[in-house]
DNA sequence: TGGTTGACTAAGT
DNA sequence: CACTTAGCCAACC
């Protein structure tokens, strides 16, 4: 079996749970998935994700920076999407981070 | 086939 | 506080 890669398909179903005005990190992502320590790959996940249905903008590193803003077409693009759902975002960073967070383990369950 | 890269994270220097 | 090392795993060249 080649074992497509599940992964990406998971993750870009998980990106599309994360209700509006949240968001998730990579890191809770993978856990999600089973690959803690894989959050590499869940933004991989994203850049491929880019141009899906998949809001990848609502998804930001640990430190709920949004290091993958240059990815979006235009370095500020990420975060006016994330203005646009209601999110605070300054110095490239979502405030209130953590009220916003949205883990899948916890939401989801596990 | 194998080394490098990457939208990460944590810990060490 | 800035940089390095290390772990993770798939994609790319």
């Amino acid at each position: 079996m080649k074992g497509n890669s599940d992964f990406f398909k998971e993750a870009y179903e998980v990106v599309r749970l994360i209700p509006s005005g949240r968001v998730t990190s990579y890191g809770a992502i993978a856990q999600y998935l089973g690959i803690t320590g894989g959050a590499r790959m869940v933004g991989w996940a994203m850049n491929q994700a880019y141009g899906k249905d998949v809001p990848a903008h609502r998804v930001v590193n640990r430190n709920g920076l949004l290091t993958g803003r240059h990815h979006f077409g235009h370095p500020s693009t990420m975060q006016q999407l994330l203005e646009a759902e209601g999110i605070e975002v300054e110095n490239n960073a979502v405030k209130n981070f953590v009220a916003l967070f949205w883990d899948p383990v916890k939401e989801l369950g596990l």
